[in-house]
RNA sequence: GCGCCAGUAGCUCAGUUGGACAGAGCAACGGCCUUCUAAGCCGUGGGUCGGGGGUUCGAAUCCUCCCUGGCGCGCCA
């Protein structure tokens, strides 16, 4: 519908030019926008007060003359007015709107954004968790903002990888690798003999059970089973991560979340990726040797310091196995990759995207995009509760999703932009009260699916496209719930283009509000059954979008509640 | 000290690539169930959009300087 217009007025502008009324020149990038108020139309052209400077003409002047132009936009526009500074309000006839009701049930499922993706291949990151602890709140968090924007992208048409990365090899694991060997030789926290910074979790118990009686474990796509020996630090190791990575899947899976790629750090080792990366740094000039360490000029590149890449032990620091990791994501023909990580690695940021720009083989400069998410503070009987892994004491995310539900801990992880922190307060999530906005909007649904159980019962059917009688559908909020469902495409579109989810939700939200309004004021099914037959066509439509819009955000549509 | 992110109603937060009088939920107060689910609806009160400058026809939104909070500033990841 918007895009139609945006047709008509660029027509509009070229008859101007031909006419004299406007000079040449380019056509400056105009939006059209649905009002808030409808006394200001159903789309507002702002194109007039752009054009002001460069023809030197008043707003309202330069809109009187496309306005001119633009006649009735081919029957599209029942009414054009200009208003206020110089914007030029379009009203549509109502029954433009009505026809918004027969694509959506001629679509059904299907009915959301363009495929403005067009299949090319964009991989998203996200969790990437180390595996020595399950995963707790923070990474829930990642979880639901990562698992979305990857739906969104798939929806506008994206090639979608979604990619866990985990670091199987350093300093802390070799530190998990020790704790549960303490665990197998029954030392305890506190003990003269607990390693210095163990893990001092229970799970850290539980894995040495399980590796002492020679348990199997599945993990991503391979599986140990446990040598047993607690004196094998090496195949502890293994074990160790090959657990916690089970128990993480586990936790994912619980969540409705699923990757298609996991890559172990360590395999960037063996694969000789590190020291490709490393040698091609150097032979680009990027680097030099001092303090028996060797850097990389990342201040050439942004930074506010050069740093080390390989340390004067002969190890590499972490972002040189991050950096040939990026390579091999460009090398997958990656068009797109955005990392969703927490905000307290946003240091990498520059140094990855630095370290990609020195190995000068044609990646773009704001190659790999980021979203970050701000911290969770988890607040429980009105306190804060302290996060520390080592100690164990944290907030799991299969608490979570135990206590409070899928579907209202995803709808509360991307309600709220990543960019702000976030206060998750247990007790309130756990009261199933309506102060979880994501029942408002499930009992939307179930609402329709209500009256259509009633609306079966008395013998009436959902009509079918083109049977159904638009004028009998004469109330202001009919149409303003018509225009609403419009919105849907460019709402996905819009949240998929800036990967912000929480347009989804708060658009979800706004439709619901909609509907129990509408629901309050006017019953669906009346004695006159044409009308009733109108307005089950419309509530369907609603009922079509939120299932539409909760599926995107994997969250289910209840048919009762 | 430097960098990143935030600061919008009592609380938690939205605010669509700058757009027309700033919105929602919760909390407070007052109404609405013999009719499709009251997990709902209607109404009232409540805001110098942290503060000062600037750009613009127009700023919560962009620039700049302060203030406050979080995070990061390692040869840890």
């Amino acid at each position: 519908m918007k895009e139609r217009l945006r047709a008509l007025v660029y027509e509009a502008l070229e008859r101007c030019r031909q006419n004299g009324s406007l000079t040449p020149g380019p056509t400056p990038t105009f939006t059209i926008e649905s009002p808030v108020n409808p006394e200001h139309g159903d789309f507002a052209v702002n194109v007039a007060m752009l054009l002001a400077r460069a023809e030197k003409k008043a707003p309202r002047q330069i809109a009187e003359s496309i306005v001119a132009a633009l006649g009735d936009g081919g029957g599209l526009c029942q009414r054009v007015e200009i208003a206020g500074p110089g914007f030029i309000n379009v009203f549509l006839a109502s029954s433009c709107w009505y026809g918004v009701l027969d694509e959506i049930h001629r679509r059904g499922s299907a009915y959301g954004p363009a495929a403005s993706g067009g299949g090319a291949k964009v991989q998203v990151e996200f969790v990437s968790a180390n595996p020595t602890g399950p995963l707790h709140i923070g990474h829930g968090r990642g979880a639901a903002i990562g698992d979305v924007l990857c739906r969104l992208l798939a929806a506008t048409g994206w090639d979608v990888t979604r990619e866990f990365y985990y670091n199987d090899a350093g300093a802390q694991i070799a530190n998990l690798a020790l704790s549960v060997q303490a665990r197998c030789l029954g030392i305890e926290p506190g003990d003269a003999r607990w390693p210095a910074d163990g893990y001092q979790g229970e799970y850290i118990k539980d894995v040495a059970q399980a590796y002492l009686a020679g348990a199997t474990v599945a993990a991503d796509d391979r599986q140990v089973t446990a040598a047993a020996d607690p004196a094998d630090l090496d195949a502890i190791r293994c074990f160790a991560v090959a657990s916690l990575r089970h128990e993480q899947d586990q936790d994912l899976r619980a969540f409705n979340v699923r990757f298609d790629v996991y890559t172990l750090e360590s395999s960037l080792y063996t694969e000789g990726r590190v020291e490709a990366a490393v040698r091609q740094l150097v032979a680009n000039g990027h680097a030099y040797e001092e303090g028996n360490a060797l850097w990389l000029r990342t201040t050439a590149f942004g930074d506010d310091k050069d740093r080390v890449m390989r340390k004067s032990d002969g190890s590499y620091t972490y972002f040189v196995p991050d950096i040939a990791y990026h390579l091999h994501k460009w090398q997958r023909g990656f068009v797109r990759v955005v990392n969703e990580q927490g905000a307290d690695h946003h240091s990498t940021v520059t140094r990855v995207r630095a370290g990609l720009q020195a190995l000068g083989v044609g990646i773009p400069q704001g190659w790999p995009e980021y979203v970050l998410h701000q911290m969770v503070t988890v607040m429980r009987g009105g306190e804060e509760v302290k996060i520390s892994k080592r100690a164990g004491s944290y907030v799991t995310l299969r608490d979570l999703i135990d206590e409070v539900g899928q579907d209202a801990t995803r709808f509360f992880f991307i309600m709220r932009k990543a960019d702000s922190q976030l206060v998750f307060d247990i007790d309130l999530a756990k009261q199933q009260s309506n102060d979880n906005p994501v029942y408002y909007v499930q009992y939307a649904h179930a609402r329709v699916c209500s009256i259509n159980r009633n609306a079966a019962e008395a013998g009436i059917k959902v009509p079918v496209v083109g049977a159904v009688d638009f004028s009998r559908l004469v109330l202001s909020e009919e149409l303003a719930l018509a225009k609403l469902l419009a919105r849907y495409p460019e709402t996905v579109e819009g949240a998929a283009r800036s990967l912000e989810p929480q347009r989804v939700t708060t658009y979800l939200q706004e439709v619901a509000a909609a509907f129990h309004s509408y629901y309050n004021k006017q019953r669906v099914l009346v004695d006159e059954m044409e009308t009733s037959r109108a307005r089950l066509y419309l509530v369907n439509a609603v009922r079509s979008v939120l299932a539409n819009a909760l599926g995107l955000l994997g969250i289910s549509a209840p048919e009762q509640m």
